[in-house]
RNA sequence: GUGCCCGUAGCUCAAUCGGCAGAGCACUGGUCUGUGGAACCAGGGGUUGCGGGUUCGAGCCCCGCCGGGCACCCCA
């Protein structure tokens, strides 16, 4: 004991049983995004340290970075999005555009661990590259939302903003741009510290009371979308960005609406403020009231990010969910159903006389398409591998013994209930396959 | 990256003031040689996360590291 080697820090294993759980999430989300036409794509964990710096602000210093054998600067990736603008730039001729991805894949990022903070997590990121219609970014957050449903996330809702939004407020307030990074993450504590904390906040940083205080009441205004919208144009009259970032959220509210999109699950939000240095336009964060894990997913509007690489810009949105966040709460409230072992169905062997007879069945239910094992341990007491069969949740075991093989049958068990039914040797494959509901 | 709390068997935890490392569950075997879940009996399992220090003596005190958590920072 205590010799063997601990994992990394912030990295995990998965039993098998988690792993069902896990792909059972992943499969729905990619039957999500399938059924919005996003198709998939890989690309490498590693890149040129170049690819990833310069495009995350402050965040940066998280890049896990490393010398390669041929003492390449190198970096494990820390988000899908930044690798999608390099692969778009790369292959921007062999794409059609608007082009609509979807990637599931780790990525890592050197951060303190925390509950639903890891080193190493999964994404599961869509996209739309080459449109900046509004219409792209209402069907990520409606891709989102319907991936969220479709696991039967409780009580989550995707807050929606606006980074010309964002960015006009200290052109409002008549404070210098520096002070705008200041401002974003004093306003996003509002829910959390109230009024006072984030005007204390924003003086402690230096911002004078009365242009703290014209921020605030700005991003303070709630109700109805379009109300909002109205009270805000007549407020920032004049500010180009401000008016910009209005109209956007105006079209794009107008899409989800029309789309149909379910509005519990969607609020405009003016005090969210997203971090990383690429956002341009509308954005995005799922949150879970219910779970208290943070955010679920982040996303937004990066126009600037694939002229980046390429030189030529390209206008792209997109969204990310943290898989590891989603797969805790889920693990934690028993809200989504996976099968605990993958095999339906466990042939006996009644002893090494009649291994023969097992092996032969267990290749006929394979072949016919059944999930199904023999048992291979050492000691064949039918007990025991009874006790194996129960312990794993596999539902049916067949016993086939010398009478049952004389006979030309086999004794099919139903585990859960205990009855078994003795049926000819020749119909155990069919019977397993209408037992399972599989013809 | 900063500050704080924590680490004893596979899991959950106990061990008086610094004085012989334990329990339940799990696991293995048996009661039970053609049938799992229950019960009873027995058994295995530990350099107390790792390394150093203080002490006659360290699971307990001190230092470093590794790992987990909380609050910042930030984020999925």
């Amino acid at each position: 004991m205590a010799r063997a080697p601990q994992v990394l820090r912030g990295m995990r294993d998965f039993l098998p049983e988690q792993m069902l759980l896990r792909q059972h999430v992943l499969n729905t989300f990619r039957d999500v995004f399938e059924r919005y036409g996003f198709e998939p794509i890989e690309t490498p964990v590693i890149e040129y340290l170049e690819t990833l710096t310069g495009k995350y602000g402050e965040d940066e210093k998280l890049i896990y970075s490393f010398q390669d054998r041929g003492e390449r600067d190198v970096g494990l990736r820390y988000d899908l999005t930044v690798p999608l603008a390099r692969f778009v730039a790369n292959h921007r001729n062999e794409l059609t555009f608007p082009f609509k991805r979807y990637h599931i894949a780790p990525v890592f990022r050197a951060d303190r661990p925390q509950r639903g903070r890891y080193r190493e997590f999964w994404q599961c990121d869509a996209d739309i590259v080459g449109t900046k219609s509004m219409m792209a970014d209402a069907e990520v957050v409606s891709v989102w939302i319907d991936a969220l449903s479709a696991i039967n996330m409780p009580g989550f809702v995707v807050h929606i903003n606006h980074r010309k939004l964002l960015m006009s407020l200290a052109e409002v307030a008549g404070v210098p741009d520096e002070q705008t990074p200041t401002i974003h993450r004093a306003i996003d504590k509002l829910a959390k510290i109230g009024e006072d904390g984030v005007l204390e906040e924003m003086k402690s940083n230096g911002i004078p009371e009365d242009a703290a205080r014209k921020v605030l009441d700005l991003v303070s205004i709630t109700g109805e979308p379009d109300k909002v919208f109205d009270e805000l144009a007549n407020r920032l009259a004049g500010n180009e960005l401000a008016e910009e970032g209005i109209a956007e959220l105006r079209a794009l509210f107008r899409f989800l609406d029309q789309m149909g999109a379910a509005s519990e699950h969607y609020t405009l939000d003016l005090t969210l403020a997203r971090g990383l240095d690429y956002y341009t336009g509308p954005v995005f964060e799922a949150m879970s009231v219910d779970a208290n894990i943070g955010s679920l997913g982040g996303a937004g509007r990066y126009d600037g990010l694939v002229g980046m690489f390429s030189g030529e810009d390209l206008p792209a949105t997109g969204c990310s969910l943290g898989l590891e966040r989603i797969f805790d709460v889920i693990q934690e409230r028993n809200l989504v159903d996976a099968p605990s072992t993958v095999s339906k169905a466990l042939v006996t062997v009644f002893n090494e006389d009649t291994i023969g007879d097992s092996l032969a069945l267990v290749g006929e239910l394979r072949r016919a398409g059944i999930q199904s094992e023999v048992f291979v341990g050492e000691k064949l007491e039918l007990r025991r591998q009874m006790q194996f069969a129960n312990r794993k949740g596999i539902p049916l075991t067949v016993i086939l013994g010398p009478d049952e093989i004389q006979a030309g049958q086999a004794v099919l068990r139903e585990m859960e209930s205990g009855e078994q039914t003795t049926i000819s040797r020749n119909d155990v494959a069919e019977t397993i396959r209408t037992r399972l509901g599989l013809s």
